[in-house]
DNA sequence: CCAGAGTGGAACACTAATGTTCCATTCTGG
DNA sequence: CCAGAATGGAACATTAGTGTTCCACTCTGG
């Protein structure tokens, strides 16, 4: 099996992800058919990758994680200051783009609903299901912007009390939730005027900073 | 006409309109049977005040800016320093709960697909329709999340610039996109770990207030 | 060249939500 | 009490998206 043009296989399906991100994070109750346009190939071949679209959203989500954790080791979070670490933290995080508002919708205030998410859900059976809740929220480590923060980053936040860069008043997934609707500010910033990505970063950075260090230093 | 219970019809309008609120803004997606469910009142009903989809959510999105406008004008945004008053905004932001991700959700950074949000939108004709954008964001003022501020806020910013209270180094919309993030944040994490509703609140104004002041006073 | 993987288009049945109509029931003011 | 407003339930046609099947086409490696 798969003894062909293999790596073909591996393409097409980067593709079709890749364009799943794009399209679904700013729409999340896009249709397939526009994901399939927007990835270049035909609505049949996307079923041919992703039979139904659980499977997309599913295998869209493991993507996501998975850009994140990698972002997450390039900055390195244990060296250096807390406040340091935050930074490079956002930094990295911010070059997400997508990314970002995907895995920050993924589990904002709402319950939700009973579907997934926001898609119109044929789903088949959890319908007057009263015990849905069906793990949907079983995440490994908990990197994202909701929950509670995994204990590297929460080391990472009690190192900034110490070293006086954080304000110990506020707790770790505070500091998580804020870095993440703070890159979230930035990102749906940088759709309205004219401000270029630098600048952005920037403005995110000092923002960040500032909500994060002690009040008098 | 409407010689009888004519106060009742205003009741049941609210009625549905809170609901509209409680639920589409938690689930864009959710269907007009859930909210009819919420609203206690039947589908027909809802119909019989909303006929179409589109006319509930114009409905529900005047409400929440009428609300919105109601919360600045308690703020009292042309009083005391830009911070003060800044908090003070913040504050009363805070309380509109729902509203906040419902405003929030209508501007996000992507271009929301043809449809209006993220509805299934049996919308009939604004479908190959390139020359969509039906004046969905003509707003009057903008006092939401995105797009640049209003003159009352940006004059509230820059009485903070000259005295002192804010950092010159940000942008009057930049403040206004952080203020919304950090709400949303709040938002968000009150309903994750058993953070009580004030403690939350402290959280948020003292982050605004660490990311809006200058870096070193 | 040519077998087979990979693809795209068309057609199909199916589902859920929408919007509409009709009618029986309940509430309310005069 | 009674006329009319207001409501809720049921049934209906319509629509959009989904998931499936089938077939013709195009590459690519051997």
């Amino acid at each position: 099996m798969t003894t062909a043009p293999t790596g073909s296989r591996a393409r097409t399906r980067q593709a079709i992800l890749d364009a799943a991100i794009t399209i679904l994070s700013r729409n999340p109750a896009a249709s397939l058919g526009e994901v399939a346009a927007a990835a270049d190939v035909g609505r049949t071949t996307l079923h041919r990758y992703f039979p139904e679209r659980g499977d997309l959203v599913a295998a869209m989500q493991a993507e996501a994680e998975s850009r994140l954790v990698r972002a997450r080791l390039r900055a390195r979070i244990a060296d250096d200051t807390g406040a340091d670490a935050v930074r490079r933290l956002c930094q990295e995080y911010f070059d997400l783009g997508d990314v970002l508002s995907l895995l920050f919708r993924d589990q904002g205030p709402g319950d939700q609903g009973p579907g997934d998410s926001a898609e119109p859900a044929h789903d088949k059976d959890n319908k007057d299901d009263k015990t849905d809740k069906h793990g949907q929220n079983d995440h490994d480590d908990e990197n994202g912007p909701g929950g509670s923060c995994d204990p590297e980053f929460a080391a990472m936040v009690r190192r900034g009390y110490a070293d006086g860069s954080i304000d110990p008043d506020l707790p770790p997934d505070w500091v998580q939730s804020l870095i993440w609707s703070q890159l979230y500010a930035g990102w749906s910033y940088l759709a309205e005027p004219g401000a270029s990505r630098h600048e952005v970063l920037r403005l995110v950075l000092r923002s960040v900073e500032g909500a994060v260090r002690p009040l008098r230093r």
